[in-house]
DNA sequence: TTGAAAGCGTTACCAA
DNA sequence: TTGGTAACGCTTTCAA
């Protein structure tokens, strides 16, 4: 009997100097290619690593350089384009630093946004990312470490936002679409949260400011589906709308689809405005008219507001952390 | 003059147990809820964690209890959507597993791929992903550390690669299209290689299979904008195409536009296939026909082999590591 | 060119 | 309930 559950013990770097027959320091050089080691001492040493497997600990190697860091980057669901698009963007931004990032996609789902805080602290330096979970909570599971929420206000000083202004791309939306004549304008706006959505506010008052009633609006899921559903059930109940602003690009895809289905066509028919200036928007015929965002300044922007956190270096204010949004004209309104 | 240029020291776990007056044993214990400590002195630890805004080093931490696991995943391009599924679902089968998801965007530059290896094998236990560098360079730069290549044949042991056999389903596709009547058939393949793809040469053989030439073939940039212009190119120079079958998903997309704007209604006058199987196809008009791929397959076995090279459990052997593919009629062909 | 010793910041194991 | 001491695996500094 020899195995004694314990599994093989890791490989050192001990290991390593001791079949290569020299001390441990020379081991290190040998592998971080420093010089002052002789060549035929460095070529025995690597070979012994390559023998036995040797691959240096990650953890000993960065306790004394402390010289890399990693922001935890946590969204609701990857396969969401917008979601995508915000990544990339933060992956660039790290990028740029010389940050890791680290990701973690939590379906969507409170209990597996709480698993990932619980798991995050002990392995990245800042969290940035989408999170619902109250502040409180956040706050204890997180630790010390940095957050900054995107999308969505804080309070705790411990927190950093970076927030959407979308008032003057929907007021720009609303008009072009009073411009062109429209008098009954709905909305379809998300379904998650039970209270309407600061876009639904924008909206609301970008009617008033134009003159109009306040529109009649359903509530869709996050989903092509969901956009799809949600405009079919808004025209049964108010078949005179002649154009739909949606919640995001997403539903707005879905809402064409349904449009088509029921023989409404876009945009003569009806017209449709989406919120987020996907690129998928440019896919699909005929293209998405949308209020676009700055997706790439709202990824960019956490990282780099998490590292001025981090490294003290004066955080950016509020009116640096906020995303603008402009009415980009295609083809369905 | 008080600066000295180090920047200011890193608060530590003695920092906290001198401002509160105990150990660092004790400290320890508050601050990661174990029992065995008296409440007035766990609060006084906190309190005192709180005021020096201290964080635990991970490293120091993961040098002690050696429990957490993280994978390096290299893609080339997170906005392109094929990748973006194989990345949710690599994130998703390590989740299962409990390990981290470090990811790195190449942007398809190989600089950036040599300059992600290079600072990965310091962060990560393993790596998975595409990669385009030669073996020898990759083995180089990761030193020790499994390696993973999806879509890619390997020739040295310290690699493993999940493969693509699209065979099956590429001849299903082109039995397709015969049976509808189809006898000219055209190919657009990617131009990124000097070499024709694998997937040009399943197309060859089922064309043959199949008792037709071997059809005309023009390379598209991995773009829809590649696939638009190629198709035209494809068109212009064999007008007498009647079906074209796609290198994927989103050249076959770039195609659909351009058939459009061609006058060439799809399918009727043109019959296009693609391949990957994207849900982005199922959202563009017509909805697309391809070869699908289970891309959730390819990310979630790319861990797996991970973990397995890793905790030296038994790796999956070459079969278990092939990926297949399945004609998915919808309404493109 | 090589080696010995001293950390890096934490948790685990005992003893008090 | 608390504290002392010994790891954890590596790099850096200084001597040889």
């Amino acid at each position: 009997m020899t195995s004694s559950g314990t599994g093989p013990r890791r490989v050192t770097i001990d290991d390593v100097a001791e079949a290569a027959g020299v001390s441990r320091q020379t081991v290190s050089r040998a592998l971080n290619d420093k010089g002052e080691i002789g060549v035929s001492t460095k070529q025995r040493v690597l070979d012994a690593a390559l023998a036995l497997g040797y691959r240096p600990s990650r953890f000993a190697r960065g306790l004394v350089r402390q010289d890399t860091f990693s922001v935890g980057l946590v969204i609701p669901d990857l396969l969401n384009p917008f979601f995508t698009e915000v990544a990339a963007a933060a992956l660039d931004a790290a990028r740029g630093r010389g940050w890791h990032v680290v990701v973690y996609d939590t379906g969507d789902r409170v209990e597996e946004e709480r698993g990932t805080l619980e798991v995050i602290a002990s392995q990245v330096d800042a969290v940035v990312g989408y999170l619902s979970l109250p502040e409180d909570e956040i706050a204890r599971l997180t630790r010390g470490l940095p957050v900054v929420l995107i999308d969505r206000k804080h309070r705790s000083e411990r927190f950093s936002s970076i927030l959407i202004d979308g008032e003057a791309g929907v007021h720009a939306a609303i008009r072009h679409l009073t411009a062109a004549g429209h008098r009954h304008i709905g909305m379809l706006d998300h379904a998650e949260r039970s209270e309407p959505s600061v876009r639904h506010e924008w909206f609301d008052a970008a009617m008033s400011a134009c003159g109009l009633d306040s529109g009649s609006v359903a509530r869709a899921d996050q989903s092509v589906e969901g956009g799809e559903r949600a405009l079919q059930e808004l025209l049964a109940r108010h078949p005179d709308l002649t154009a739909v602003f949606t919640f995001n690009d997403i539903i707005a895809i879905g809402a064409l689809r349904a449009a088509r289905r029921l023989g409404r066509q876009v945009p003569r028919d009806l017209a449709l405005i989406g919120f987020d200036g996907l690129r998928l928007g440019t896919l699909v015929e005929p293209q998405l008219t949308t209020v676009a965002l700055d997706t790439r300044s709202l990824g960019a922007l956490a990282v780099e507001q998490a590292a001025r956190l981090l490294t003290g270096s004066g955080p950016l204010h509020s009116d640096q952390l906020t995303v603008g949004a402009e009415l980009r004209v295609r083809e369905s309104a």
